[in-house]
DNA sequence: GCTTGACCTAGAGTATGCTCTAGCATGTTC
DNA sequence: GAACATGCTAGAGCATACTCTAGGTCAAGC
């Protein structure tokens, strides 16, 4: 156990939320404030009403990283946390939402993937730019779609 | 031409707010908004103080859309129009600042790679339960970094 | 029993990126 | 020349996701 833990009667390997905020990289606000969201479930209070994490916390809040990073909002895993309280009843719901959020995590990359072509073809353009000293030829599809209009129109 | 571009003096191909606005995609709120925001070069008026664009700034929404969706803010791509606005002299920057953006969504791609694994194999963690109808016995790794806490602590 | 550090609640403040409103001007059409 | 669409500016409002402040409580150590 972490020595700086504060000493209480509570349990004996339990958390307070100093640790899993630094365990876990969140600020102690944020993780209250996840907490008002209906982010955390299992959270309970000792005798002077702080609150007390078990180990399972961290892992669960590196869940909810990965799922806020992939671009799940907070109301999403609201409800993914609301059916995470119910029980095993949930589990195909739960399993449902993940697949959603799957399928959407899937098509950001693809989006991103081809977001990056154009970015590389527009690094390319000035490589030529700056090689040959004059603005190169473009082709009418990146005309089209990656060409700023002139410095003067 | 648009047939619902509005007739006009000041040039035959000139396309006002509206024009570019339907054919962007945006609202023509954003679009001022974007102009305020230092993002849009090379806007004109005509005698009545209109704003007058052309076919260019199409590719340049179009542009400036994909360097949103890749996670470029407002104030970067400040940056990177400041540049286009000076000319060719600031070819090597305009480079190194899109080179820089490409880094950061090559690492991004990674890391949603990354969660997409997590996700994936949360999938197959209910599934498992579902088909075994009890909580299946999950990896020390997988129990450190991706199970939530129990309904009741 | 007093100090110290960690914790508590309620609520205000901040950053980002739009989105909309109010009130007025301009230009075309009938 | 009146109606109507479209445009203009300045600025308020909003959604999201934190982040911080104020003022107080609690437990442990000296």
């Amino acid at each position: 156990m972490d020595a700086r833990t504060p000493p209480s009667r509570a349990a004996p390997g339990a958390l307070y939320i100093g640790d899993i905020a630094r365990r876990s990289g969140r600020s102690v606000h944020t993780i209250r404030w996840y907490e008002a969201q209906g982010l955390m479930p299992g959270v309970v209070r000792d005798r002077g009403r702080r609150r007390v994490y078990s180990d399972d916390h961290i892992g669960w809040l590196d869940l909810v990283e990965r799922l806020r990073l992939t671009g799940m909002s907070i109301r999403q895993l609201r409800e993914y946390t609301v059916l995470v309280k119910q029980g095993s009843a949930t589990l195909r719901k739960r399993r449902a939402l993940l697949a959603d959020h799957q399928r959407r995590v899937q098509a950001m990359i693809a989006k991103w993937t081809e977001a990056l072509a154009l970015v590389d073809a527009k690094i390319e353009f000035y490589d030529e730019w700056v090689a040959k000293g004059s603005r190169p030829a473009v082709s009418a599809q990146q005309r089209a779609r990656a060409r700023p209009p002139a410095t003067r129109p």
